[in-house]
Order: C-alpha cells, then sequence, then structure tokens
DNA sequence: CGGCAGTTTGATCCCGGTCAAAATATGTGG
DNA sequence: CCACATATTTTGACCGGGATCAAACTGCCG
C-alpha cells in the first residue's frame, strides 16, 4: 500500500477540524481500495464491518425490494463519508452502496469509528451535519413523491444530480457518471419508457442533450420552471 | 411548576444508563409543557431553541409544500426525543411537529445539548439509534411510494400506526389518537376519497372497523398481506 | 460482424385523481 | 334541548397521466 498524502483529507470538513499530525494517524489506518463502475461495495443487511471516505467518484445508494425492484435513495459525491452505519447505532448497512462509476475509497474498521468520535474534535459534528443533509434530502423526496407529478419530480432529480455532480461543457453541465434512463427511473419511481419520452422531448425543445449513459443539461433555469414553481 | 418524578426517565432508552441523580438533574433543568390537540410545537424553518421529550401523546410530522399542501413524513409515539435539530448540526427545525392528541411534553433549552451529549454516558448513543430508526422508516416510505400502490401504501401505513401506537380493543387494534381520512391521506400521498373508498371497502370486508376520527384494525394479518407479500 | 445493453416509440389500458354533491357527526350558542 | 354551523365521511361519474405490453432501433464492445 502506498504511503497517501495528508493534503487528501485536509480540505475535507470531516477532517478540517484537525492538526496534520492527526490526519497523518488517520491516514496511516485506512485501508485504500479501488471499485469497478458497477460493483457493489456493501449490500443492505451485511455486517457494517468498515466505513468509508470517497476520494473519487460516485457511489449510488440503492435500496432492493423484495420482488427484485431497485430504488435508488441517495447519490454520494466524492468526499464525503458513507457506509457510516455505526453513526446511527446501526451494526448492519441500510443500503446497498454500489459504484456509479470507478471508485477511489479509503477504508477503516468500524471498531475505530468510536475513536474517531472522541479522539478528533470536529469530526462528530461535521459528520452528523453530512447526515442531517442527507436525512433533509430523503424528506425532500418524500415530499416530491407525494405531491409532484412524474416531469416535475424527473426534472428535480436531473437538477440535483447536475448540482451534486456536475461538470461544465460549452455546451450545458454534464452529469459526471454513466447515467442510463432506467436509473433515473430509479430514482424517481417511475418506468425507462416515461424517462425516454420525457427525455426526448426536451432534448427536441433543447433543454437537455443527451447521449447513450450520458445527461446534459442545456438550460437549468427552464428546467426549475418544470420542477414546480 | 410542579416536581417530577425520577420514576418518568428512568425507564426510556436515553436515560436508561443513567443513575437517579443524574436523572434528577435532567429533570431538574426541564420544563413541562402541554399542548392542546391540532396546535404546533414548533415550525418548519424557525430556530431550534428547544429540544423536547414526548410523556404522553402523539406527535404528527409534516411538511407543508409551497401551495399549501401537507405531507406527513413522521409520527412520534410518546417516550421518544423530538425537535433534536442539534443531533445533525441543524440549528432551525427541519419539519413542523404537530400535537395529533393533547400533549405532554419535556422541554429543555438547545444550549443544554451539548452538555447532555458529553455528560451523560449512553445519552448520545442512544439518541442516534432513535434518528436511526427514522431514517430507516423515511427510507422505507420512499422505497413505497416508489413501488406500491395506494392500497397497498395505505394498508401498510395503518400497519405502522397500529404498531407504533396500537391500543387494545375487544373488536381488534385502535389506532389510539384522533385520525381522519385525510390525515391518512397525508401520510400516503394520495387523497381523502381514495382513502374513504378503500377504507370502506375493508369495513364491508371486517378487515377494519372506523368511525369519524377513529381507525380499529380487526384483522392486522390480512392487511399485512394486502400490504404486499 | 454478431450480440447485448441501452434507447425509442407506438398502442392500449386502468388506477386513482378530480369534480360534484349528499349524508352524517360534532359542536355551539341561544 | 333544539337549531344551526361546521367538520368529516361517503359515493358517484368522469377522465387523464403514466404504467404496461410490444417491437424496432442504435450504438458499442469483443
Amino acid at each position: 500500500m502506498h504511503r497517501l498524502d495528508e493534503s487528501l483529507l485536509a480540505p475535507l470538513p470531516p477532517f478540517s477540524f484537525l492538526e496534520r499530525p492527526q490526519i497523518r494517524a488517520i491516514l496511516d489506518r485506512a485501508t485504500s481500495r479501488r471499485f469497478d463502475e458497477g460493483v457493489s461495495v456493501f449490500e443492505e443487511g451485511a455486517a457494517a464491518n468498515s466505513f468509508y471516505l470517497l476520494l473519487d467518484g460516485t457511489i449510488r445508494v440503492v435500496k432492493i425490494t423484495p420482488d427484485g425492484e431497485q430504488v435508488t435513495s441517495l447519490h454520494i459525491p466524492a468526499g464525503q463519508l458513507f457506509g457510516i452505519a455505526p453513526s446511527l447505532g446501526r451494526d448492519t448497512y441500510p443500503a446497498t452502496a454500489i459504484a456509479a462509476s470507478e471508485l477511489l475509497t479509503l477504508c477503516w474498521p468500524t471498531s475505530l469509528w468510536h475513536s474517531f468520535v472522541t479522539d478528533y474534535p470536529g469530526f462528530a459534528t461535521e459528520t452528523y451535519k453530512t447526515v442531517g443533509n442527507r436525512v433533509a434530502e430523503m424528506n425532500n423526496r418524500i415530499v416530491e413523491m407525494s405531491t409532484q407529478h412524474v416531469e416535475q419530480r424527473i426534472a428535480r432529480a436531473l437538477l440535483r444530480l447536475v448540482k451534486q455532480s456536475g461538470k461544465k461543457t460549452e455546451i450545458g453541465i454534464e452529469i459526471d457518471f454513466p447515467i442510463t434512463r432506467q436509473d433515473v427511473s430509479e430514482m424517481t419511481g417511475t418506468t425507462l419508457h416515461t424517462v425516454s419520452r420525457l427525455l426526448s422531448a426536451w432534448e427536441k425543445d433543447g433543454l437537455v442533450n443527451s447521449k447513450r449513459k450520458k445527461i446534459i443539461v442545456c438550460d437549468p433555469h427552464r428546467l426549475v420552471v418544470l420542477g414546480g414553481a
């Protein structure tokens, strides 16, 4: 295992209050792991033996229903902790984490969680802020699903992805990991058919520009309008 | 303010690890507050000045959309903490808490949160378990809304309420706070009309027995079946 | 170049929302 | 204790968004 640089962690919220030696200590106990696109980092219900920091790539957090349908509850962008079941007093992962793109992660055994929380000032606070944001996002999802039509939900889903993992191009903002119509439908509780029809229509209107596994939002503002006043 | 008894808190999870003197100290800093049915304890977006323990009654956690629609994201039964925005690093309440029935609460200023967490062993851990359960419940809501039909969602919503706040009667298990068709529709993302129709049909089948603002589940098992294999 | 993974598009159907109105409880003041 | 106002529930008729079924099309990779 090659030695990781401290400047990697210093700017990230959970570690931003720490001194270099502390970061060094944290890094020295970390394992670096790579995952290919599509593989799962851990599965729902499995023993939560490790927690992770996402250095590069995007995580898709999914739940799988008894009859095999997938529901995407969240996307996690680079720079955030994930698999932090212990923070909520769980000893098993509440959902499956899938690599939406090739991933680079740091990984610690869950047994270290407690010492991180007690030894490193700000670690707990910052971590719970992250949890808080995710809870807020889930809450919004629930409100959306209860009150909005499919078109609005899809518009908002795209905007969320763009805000979180958008990469500027000349033509618009691109979602910088591979994403299919099916993926979008699993985020919004619809079917790939409906998503396809909608994207086609939006493409005709110049709102988006999408290729196979790629979506570029060209006119975010009009998408916001579609997403509901 | 009359003196509260320590045996009130001792059996509740967040305090179960504490000694009597510690509980005494906590109680002495608490304010006891009563709320009438229908009033709101705090509003979404308001400064989170206090956190609460629900001694008696049921809380309905709602979000209100820009166009005035209400969405119920959670019900909280007696014995649990609520309004614990500080635990997720928020300084404002993420949702509105409404008294589903007459309430009795204890209330502490948010400024005490930090000292509770650091001074009382097990307090943080147990609290985060509660948060974890609520997150899990929200996750389930999302999965349900994405994959299930209205009938299944309503069946599950009733079962959840019955499990959480059920009171046994000769005829079945009764949801022990006033609840209207409208309330159920706000929990499931439907309309009161659909809920009414369904409840009428279920009543004919002997599955439930409902009066104005009252729902009694007579045959939970068949309801589980309806809720999805 | 064959084959799979992803996308598009059409045709059809039905669940559940919307509109409308009446029936039934509950509460309140005189 | 009754009469009226208000809140909740019920039921019917209708309709439309989006799921479902079906099939063709289009990259893309080995």
